[in-house]
Order: structure tokens, then C-alpha cells, then sequence
DNA sequence: CGTGCGGTGTGACCGCAGTCACTTGGTGAC
DNA sequence: GTCACCAAGTGACTGCGGTCACACCGCACG
């Protein structure tokens, strides 16, 4: 699959004209990251945006003593730094690849350009940082309004709607479910127990199945 | 004051040009709400922006049982509703007048032209997207790594940066802090009477100052 | 084929912060 | 003045969920 491609099929790029995307193609570098290592680190200035052509990483903050919040995980075609290119402030959160990733760079003088010149660009990554804001403060609003059970009602729902289906293909360990709602890997375990006891789910090989999506609605909106 | 004075005096639209805010302004009205009234609803289809040109609004989240949750507070100079106009999606949250109110409306339309006929209102919408995408961020970090005297400091300190100075002007009562960072009223009120016994601020009437920046700064970086 | 390691299941304990129930104090309306 | 009303202070009780400490299991890898 070569980058021109790839590109099209990237939902920043995806409404863009073949004109703009072979811009695009033609400026990218691709990188690889073996699973564990750091692709950005939090505070460094930062001066180009990355798109994921395979893996998969996530935008994690740490705390001084080690507990981290997962504040994203992002998959194939989805892309991450543009906020440092957009207001040349230091970078928000650390990006750590959680499988052998590869990646595709564009440099901050490249991309700029290329907005300030395509009002269609400028207007693909409005609508992208909008969808981004929604599920900030959505997040927010669950970590605050929603005990923890009703938060991983939410998250398997957003997997599923991510995916596209009743079964999340990617798989989650209980531990990256703690870190992206903000609870510890054992209160996580006992909660998805009984989400499978109910019959909500059924799990297999960290790979979620919902069957009983009503169930997992009504949970994720309400706190008992 | 004319809007258009007042609106060259806004972050959004304070870099554009005098032609581009004078296009604005043309096509503004102003609209004024009584304190406690609703200005918009969480869900409704939207079509407009608003900015604050007098008073301070609270952008919120309601749960069933009527517990809520504060985005944000904007005051005079700041700007809502924006996302809706971008992503054509319907309203993410409420907004209510906490003063009367009073606020300059552009229509769905007319703000979109103006966006794709220049760059430069581009690229301000991009640049006030990403800070709003960076405080959400943080502001998920510090509800799942603070405890809540952490997150009662760096409120304090936010709004000292908002405000320019170690005195928070804007009067904040403990339920609003409270709302904010995810709590409840009682514990807001005895967190606080900690930091003034400790000596790192001090209240009179609902105004904050900060006496003990340093203090206050540990505090919000770690969870003891 | 053992040996590690990453992921998971479970019990015991305990502390932060929510809830409830009052009291007190300031302020604006009449 | 005094009556509301909203904000704030405080004690008592409770519970969700964090932490600690293990046991168990499947799988990759030498």
C-alpha cells in the first residue's frame, strides 16, 4: 500500500482532493517504534504530526509517582501532535506505541502551509478537533457523574461503536481499561465479572463481546 | 461601546484584521438573559455562536438525578457554541447564565463563509480549539491523579492565571468549585479552610488570594 | 519441557470523600 | 425591622473503590 493511498483512506484526509493528499504523501516520512517505546514525550516542543499507518499507541499523562491516565488510543488511519503545530505550544501528553507500530511524520512548516493555503484542509481538522473536544468532555462528565461500573459500560460501547459492531476486535486488557477510566486493574476485573454474570458480554482472550446492549446502556447513564 | 470595538478586544478575533471583524459585527445581535436562565440546551440541533459581552456564563453537564458537572465558565470576551457550527452536530452540553447576561449571536451561515473565505479565521478557530482540547485534557488528568484538595489548588490557580494576578476577582462559591472539579460542597468548604489555616490563601467574601503560590503548586502536582 | 511473565481472580482491610442533618451568617426585599 | 434565601461551617455515618497480598493460568521462548 503506498502512502498516497493509505492517505485517502485517513478520515483527516479522507474528504480532502487526490490534488492535496499527493501534497501530503509526497512530504511524509514513516517511521517504525517497537511496542513499549516512547514516541513523544510530554513539555518537548514539538514540530510534526503523525498519523498511525500500523499499530497502535496511546496518549498517556503520568503522574510523579507512576499512576498514568490514558487520555486516547489510537488505531490505524487516526493521527496525533497536530495540537503543538497548531499553537507552537510544548506537547500535551507522552505517546507511547502499544503494539510494533508504524508511523507516517509530516513536519510543522509543511503541514502550515498546506492549511493556511486549502481552506478544506483547515475545515477537515476543525471538524476532527471538534469530535475531539466532544469526547473530552464526555470523559469528564462520565468520570464524574458514573461510578466505575457505569464507566466501562460506556467504554465497551464506544469500542463497539468504533468498530463498527457488537464485538470489539481489538483487544483490552483489564489494566488498559483501568488506566483509561481511571480505576485500579481489580475493581475492573470484579466489575466485568458480573457484567459477564448478568449476561451483558462474554469475553474471551481479552476480546469483548456484547450481547445484551440495552443492559449496558441504561448502566453507563445512570449511577445506581 | 460599539461591537465592534468590543469584539476586536476578543481572543478569537482579536489577530484578524479590521476588515474581517468589522464583517462580523455587521452581522451580530445581541441578546441578553436574565441570571439562571437557559441559553442552550444539551442535544438541541444548534446554529449559532454566542460571545459574552457582558456577564459570565457556565457550560454544563446534567445527570438524571440533577447532579452536574462545570466544563467551563466563560466570561466577558469568550465565545460557545462553535463546535456545533463546525461538525453539524447536535449541542454537547448546557449552557446557563450565571449573571444577567448579555451576548452577541452569529448565525451558522454567516460565521461558515467567513471561515472558508479567510485563513486567518481559520486559523484562529484552530488555535482556540486546541486550548480548549489541552484544559479538557488536564482537566481529565487532575480528576483521576488529584485527590480533591489537588484539584481545589489548581482551580485556585487557573483562575489566578485567567485573572493575571494572585487575586481572584470573580467571586466563586464553594458549590460552583464544587461542580468544577467534581465534588461535593461540604468538601470543598473544609479542603479550603485548610489552605487558609495553612496560610496559602486567604477569602473574604467569595474573592480568593493566593499568599502561598509555591505551597498551593505542590499541592496540585501530587497526591498525598 | 520447565521457567518466566503478563494477565486475571479474589479476599481483607481501610481511607477519602459523599450524604445527611443541622446551625450560623450575610444580604436584599418589603 | 424581620423574613427569605443563599452560602458556608461542622459533626456523624457510610460506602465505593483503592491497596496489598496471593494464587492461578496460558503462552512464548530458551
Amino acid at each position: 500500500m503506498s502512502t498516497v493511498t493509505f492517505l485517502s483512506t485517513v478520515p483527516l484526509f479522507k474528504s480532502l482532493s487526490a490534488d492535496d493528499i499527493a501534497h501530503f504523501s509526497q512530504l511524509a516520512r514513516e517511521k517504525s517504534y517497537p511496542r513499549g517505546s516512547v514516541i513523544l514525550f510530554e513539555n518537548d516542543p514539538g514540530d510534526s504530526l503523525f498519523v498511525v499507518r500500523e499499530g497502535r499507541v496511546k496518549v498517556v499523562l503520568v503522574a510523579e509517582d507512576g499512576r498514568e491516565v490514558i487520555l486516547g488510543i489510537l488505531g490505524v488511519g487516526e493521527h496525533f501532535g497536530e495540537l503543538a503545530l497548531i499553537d507552537d505550544q510544548p506537547r500535551s501528553a507522552h505517546v507511547v506505541a502499544m503494539e510494533d507500530s508504524a508511523l507516517l511524520v509530516l513536519r510543522r512548516e509543511d503541514f502550515r502551509r498546506r492549511v493556511e493555503q486549502s481552506p478544506a484542509v483547515a475545515w477537515a481538522m476543525l471538524i476532527e478537533l471538534s469530535r475531539r473536544l466532544r469526547r473530552a468532555d464526555e470523559k469528564i462528565g462520565s468520570l464524574v457523574l458514573l461510578d466505575v461500573p457505569g464507566r466501562i459500560a460506556r467504554v465497551i460501547l464506544d469500542a463497539a461503536d468504533d468498530a463498527g459492531s457488537e464485538e470489539i476486535v481489538k483487544p483490552l486488557t483489564h489494566q488498559t481499561i483501568a488506566h483509561v477510566i481511571g480505576a485500579s486493574r481489580e475493581t475492573v476485573s470484579r466489575a466485568m465479572r458480573e457484567f459477564v454474570e448478568a449476561g451483558w458480554i462474554t469475553t474471551e482472550k481479552r476480546r469483548i463481546m456484547i450481547t445484551n446492549r440495552p443492559a449496558l446502556e441504561r448502566r453507563s447513564q445512570q449511577r445506581l
